[in-house]
DNA sequence: AATACGGGGGT
DNA sequence: ACCCCAGTATT
């Protein structure tokens, strides 16, 4: 027995059912990993389901706005991707007629596909043999080999791509990698690994010397930057002020309700009162305070406190800013804590 | 080689 | 609260 046939053994006995391995078409293959990319496989299966049902082809994505891709993506985060993903099968569409390219090397030229992504592509809907690294198998391969190196640095990336390479099956690799997938998330899990139930561990030498608890090993992570925001809740006529965030950066795109940044939350509502006077040319009312929420981002963290508004007078609206109501049903793709806020309230 | 980029579920 | 996930692009 090999370690590739003593898990593949395993996973068609225990293959998790999932929605994107229903067919080995391409473009869903690809649809699932770049929804997959930091995002546990329970988040991603109804928006999967809703986006194939859209999008059920690389052509209707490609032809779909940028818009309501984002609103299909709403509170999936990591929004770049779904932009990438758009862009990705227009360049399909344009260079390559419409045909998936089936090497890996091409594919990883594709915007949003990199050297994991792309690898899984081309291992699950063409059956190349190239390995798919992710979380998943710097951990598992971390522990069967006792690598005490930290997974995030490139050395230890190369000292397990290198392994994978050893143990990879020339004729079904696809599976191979799904499996190292399916063992990493229900067996070779991060904390308190069940190893009574895994298939390698006569293999694994992090168990053989009981130290699979301590690997693998990762770096400290930094303790994010406390934000102060206000936002405003602006209402005239039934409708909510929004305004479109940047191109670039965090959220990139969505929509908000327009905030300020605090230096005194004390100062709340007169800072608010003064952002949109300084942004908007109206002098609003501040109400009293309605959500409050502490949101935690990779390496920010907003106390975020929404306040309800009023201003009367109308007047010119700049770009990206607009009213909303809540019986439109409107498709604007929000994001963070707006996007609570924005459904408590019916505009999302 | 670092850093930016979301959000949610498990412990 | 904290951890970390089917990672990639940018700096």
């Amino acid at each position: 027995m090999t370690l590739s046939t003593q898990l593949l053994n395993w996973y068609y006995e225990n293959a998790r059912d999932l929605p994107w391995r229903k067919d080995k078409d391409a473009y869903k293959i690809w649809v699932s990993e770049i929804m997959l990319q930091q995002t546990r496989v329970e988040a991603v299966k109804d928006y999967y389901q809703r986006w194939i049902e859209r999008f059920p082809t690389l052509e209707v994505l490609a032809e779909a706005s940028e818009q309501e891709v984002l609103k299909y993506w709403q509170g999936l985060g990591y929004y770049t991707r779904a932009r990438n993903l758009l862009a990705g099968v227009r360049e399909v569409c344009a260079t390559y007629g419409g045909e998936m390219p089936n090497d890996e090397r091409t594919i990883q030229r594709l915007p949003g596909v990199g050297e994991y992504t792309a690898g899984a592509i081309a291992s699950i809907a063409y059956d190349r043999r190239t390995p798919a690294i992710d979380g998943n198998v710097l951990r598992i391969f971390s522990r069967l080999f006792c690598l005490d190196g930290d997974i995030t640095k490139q050395a230890t990336k190369r000292e397990v791509d290198h392994l994978v390479r050893q143990h990879m099956p020339y004729n079904c690799p696809g599976d191979f990698n799904q499996a190292l997938m399916d063992l990493g998330a229900t067996v070779c899990i991060p904390r308190n690994p069940r190893c009574q139930m895994c298939p390698l561990a006569n293999l694994c030498e992090g168990y053989a010397r009981e130290v699979q608890d301590t690997l693998p090993v990762r770096p400290v992570k930094k303790e994010p930057l406390l934000i102060h925001l206000a936002a405003g809740l602006v209402l005239r006529d039934g409708q909510y002020l929004v305004r479109r965030r940047p191109e670039r950066g965090l959220l990139a795109g969505m929509w908000e309700f327009p905030t300020v940044e605090l230096t005194e939350k004390r100062f709340a509502v007169e800072s608010l009162k003064e952002g949109l006077q300084n942004e908007f040319g109206q002098e609003a009312t501040v109400g009293k305070r309605e959500f409050h929420y502490i949101h935690t981002f990779s390496h920010r963290k907003w106390d975020i406190s929404f306040y309800h508004c009023q201003w009367f007078a109308g007047s010119e609206l700049l770009e990206g800013v607009r009213w909303l109501s809540s019986t439109e049903g409107n498709p604007l793709p929000w994001a963070g804590p707006h996007h609570k806020v924005a459904l408590a309230l019916g505009l999302a």
